[in-house]
DNA sequence: CAGTGTAAAATTGTCTACAATCTCGGATAC
DNA sequence: GTATCCGAGATTGTAGACAATTTTACACTG
């Protein structure tokens, strides 16, 4: 009978640890916008305890969290033999290359898919797509210098294809691999919004082949969009230069 | 005056440690070779005590490896609001069908590259083709049923053709997504040993695809080795049943 | 002054303790 | 006999301690 706790005062202090079990998804996120956004810059070191204080947390969800962004790409470990110390990845030319071609194939597949879709859900569909691709028209044509607006949207209607035709390990895979385009677009973010108007050509004839159902057009369609957007990404970086790859 | 290292004679502190800084990957591979052998069932719980002690280290590294494999699709967790309790992922004719296509899709785009590098070094990796297609033609006229070594002889195939024309992006990409094909190959190996003279011939077209550097054809080539591959696959799965989908 | 060895600091890798939460069986009331 | 509630054990999630290793600064030697 030692054990007895005082029945009742045993619930209050629950309220202090805000949620006990989402640290290691906070951490990931976080630390994934922290790279996304370029607070922590490419190429940087990265330091357990330092990230640990930043998010109010223990170093143990930080470090899980780093090893599944060292997986996904976000985070290279500079190799040596027992001790592995995190860098932020670098955004090279070459890198870039790869990557938009990566996914290029992976909505490409999920786009054969789609345009596979029974008629009526390919038109709902495209009405979606239309809709995007407009609010991309509009914006492109004022001038407005709402460079993250655009990203949203562009990723809004890349992700309607994706939710469309993509079974769950493509999502997954999509979903782990797309926010790291961003990091690129959003790098070079002020200077590809002057460019938007192929995009935009691009994306129409996405729904176009969509829409008459054509597999094969609409993955070559998608695939195109994205090497060209590579293309254009391409020339920027060679003005701006590369970051982090010393 | 802390730091007195004098005597330094009395330490033998505890077992020799064999090695400090290689706990995680050791827990992510063993605990993957669990799970792709069958030693842990799919649709099991998943105790990360009772992996910790099976594999002789804390739970720390073996909790890390086991969320690197959920993201990778091997284990997936029975969401409840707080808490997670990981299950090995199980093997179903949908997941099936999604997975090969996903392979076929990455090795296709990793073969339209290959396909494309120049026709002495195109014509050095059709000699390594060759020999493990022969190698497996003999192992399949033989009817010897070493079914694992037919499937490190394919895989050898296959990652051939990726180490050729992947960048490191697409090649992590492969080496996380193929040994979950390995699961359902080993679940019905012996099956599938039967029926391999249809994989043997849709190796010599990708082979011949590669030799005259034909990019779209490799492609399509190793598309069609993988979605046959499934439907020969759902065939089996049809008579064995899914495992662990209750 | 350069080179080298070494101690201290910094950092990573692992373990253990503890807190939070869930599960399950058994006691109790009816 | 059945339903419900409660508590002990089991399990997960996090924190912090400790061990191992690398890096850095610095004293000492030639």
């Amino acid at each position: 009978m030692v054990g007895r706790t005082g029945s009742g005062s045993s619930k209050s202090p629950r309220r202090t640890k805000a949620e006990h079990g989402n640290s290691l998804r906070k951490a990931f996120h976080e630390i994934r916008e922290l790279i996304v956004h370029g607070r922590l810059s490419p190429g940087s070191w990265i330091v357990e305890a330092d990230l640990a204080r930043h998010l109010a947390m223990s170093r143990t969800p930080v470090r899980s969290a780093l090893h599944l962004l060292q997986r996904e790409g976000y985070v290279i470990e500079h190799t040596n033999v027992r001790k592995s110390r995190m860098v932020v990845a670098p955004l090279t030319k070459e890198d870039a290359a790869e990557l938009y071609q990566v996914i290029g194939h992976v909505e490409g597949l999920a786009g054969r898919r789609t345009a596979a879709l029974p008629k009526g859900r390919r038109a709902e569909i495209a009405v979606q797509l239309r809709r995007f691709n407009e609010q991309l028209r509009t914006i492109a044509e004022s001038g407005d210098p709402r460079a993250s607006g655009i990203f949203d949207i562009d990723r809004s209607f890349h992700r309607t294809i994706i939710e469309a035709g993509a079974g769950p390990r493509l999502t997954a895979l999509h979903k782990s691999i797309e926010p790291q385009a961003e990091r690129y677009w959003r790098l070079y973010a002020s200077w590809i919004m002057h460019d938007l108007h192929p995009s935009i050509a691009e994306h129409e004839e996405i729904i176009a082949a969509i829409v008459v159902g054509d597999s094969v057009r609409t993955e070559h369609a998608l695939q195109a969009n994205w090497e060209n957007g590579c293309i254009r990404l391409a020339g920027v970086i060679d003005i701006f230069g590369e970051r982090g790859s010393w």
